[in-house]
DNA sequence: TCCTCGATCGAACGTTCGTTCGTATCCTAC
DNA sequence: GTAGGATACGAACGAACGTTCGATCGAGGA
């Protein structure tokens, strides 16, 4: 009785409470590779049940519907980020080496896990209502994290005021330049993700002529799981 | 007899070279918004059909599936920027005056065409070979553009020479910055296109604590339509 | 030994999908 | 007036979809 089950069904807590285990890991890791290439409506059970060798009532057992797994990926591809990346803006002491260390995380993060990271991209169209509401508050608070980075930054780079309006279009623009990757980068053709975030962090800061100081790497580093 | 006939069925020329009439055109537009929000594989004909006020059938009568749709979408939009990217880069003299150019028209056109721009970003997997070839070749042709622009940029810019692998990484950056905008720019929270692609101009160059000079405004233009 | 339960499967259900077919209406050229 | 093409529609087809159901198998505890 009660106890962790990996079964889908007779669960009392909500799915993203729940561990995941290797089996359903495999699944998620799949799934994002096909909705990645595909899209929500694109990713059939069937192709799901052939890329990962089972059968297709057996992917049941793991999740009970094909929405679950679009949230899950959501969900713990949110989490992560959010948890990460506050760790990371507090690991470093000034606001430049907050957004060194910021960068340096998105950047890593998003070169390991490019299929996840682009189901991520694709909005929560295709969630419930409360789900999405779910997710686009996990996304608001890891854009809160950078965008405080980046005021931290302007007012300490600054001699006047910055405007509230400007923060936001450069935390955007800045997550642009670090989310656009997964439509072109290839570490053969375009160096390692530390290079490229170094050349992220250089071009937000002091732009195409920016200096060449400040030469240190990004330290080579983990790159953290979805799950766990 | 022969001639111009807007009807799907019954041509011999490829249906890009054909003439994008208000019926299709119409379709279009809707059809991009479907897509945009839902993927190719969630736009449904018939919800289609349901927009545009037509019957499910009548649909066929502009388009002989829903491949020529996203294909459509795919081929004008892309034409439409090759073609204005060239000559928005050859109607300026130095190089950052082509960079500005280029950047002001990029941001302006996504922002008034944010449907199309999206499913242009969301690639060729549902096209057929030869088709996803013809789509990847404007694609390639417009990043060409701009990278020759960068590569101008730069040169007039450095001392040294400037190595082309971080000139394509710089390029695929601005790219970044600018294709992002679909996911949060409001032109009511943000300020006007213009604004956004000064400041993107800005921070591309100058970064962060970029220099103030320079402060000429876009002027503001009319925007190209997809097809005429 | 038997019972339970996680894991897995084949078969099928009901729905929705893209597309086709036959037909009807309207406008225009001759 | 009538032939012919553009425009539009309802009905239907076959395929693919997400999901469910009942059964089987194997390991572990009573």
């Amino acid at each position: 009785m009660g106890g962790a089950r990996s079964s889908a069904a007779g669960r009392k807590e909500p799915i993203e409470r729940q561990p995941v285990g290797e089996g359903l890991g495999g699944l998620l890791r799949k799934a994002a590779r096909l909705m990645a290439r595909n899209g929500f409506h694109g990713a059939s059970m069937r192709d799901l049940a052939k890329v990962t060798g089972r059968s297709l009532s057996g992917l049941y057992h793991y999740a009970r519907s094909k929405e679950d797994l679009l949230y899950l990926i959501n969900f713990h591809g949110f989490t992560t980020l959010v948890e990460h990346g506050r760790a990371r803006g507090m690991a470093f002491r000034g606001p430049r080496e907050k957004l060194r260390g910021f960068i340096s995380f998105h950047v890593r993060y998003f070169a390991a896990h490019r299929d996840e990271m682009r189901v991520l991209m694709w909005g929560t169209q295709a969630l419930s209502d409360e789900r999405a509401r779910t997710i686009r508050n996990l996304k608001d608070r890891y854009t809160a994290i950078l965008r405080e980075i980046v005021r931290n930054v302007c007012r300490s780079a600054a001699k006047g005021p910055v405007s509230e309006k400007s923060i936001d279009r450069k935390t955007f623009l800045l997550f642009g330049m670090m989310n656009w990757i997964y439509g072109w980068y290839s570490a053969a053709r375009h160096g390692a993700p530390e290079e490229l975030a170094e050349e992220i962090y250089r071009t937000f800061l002091y732009g195409l002529s920016g200096r060449r100081r400040e030469r240190r790497k990004f330290p080579a580093q983990e790159v953290a799981p979805l799950w766990n």
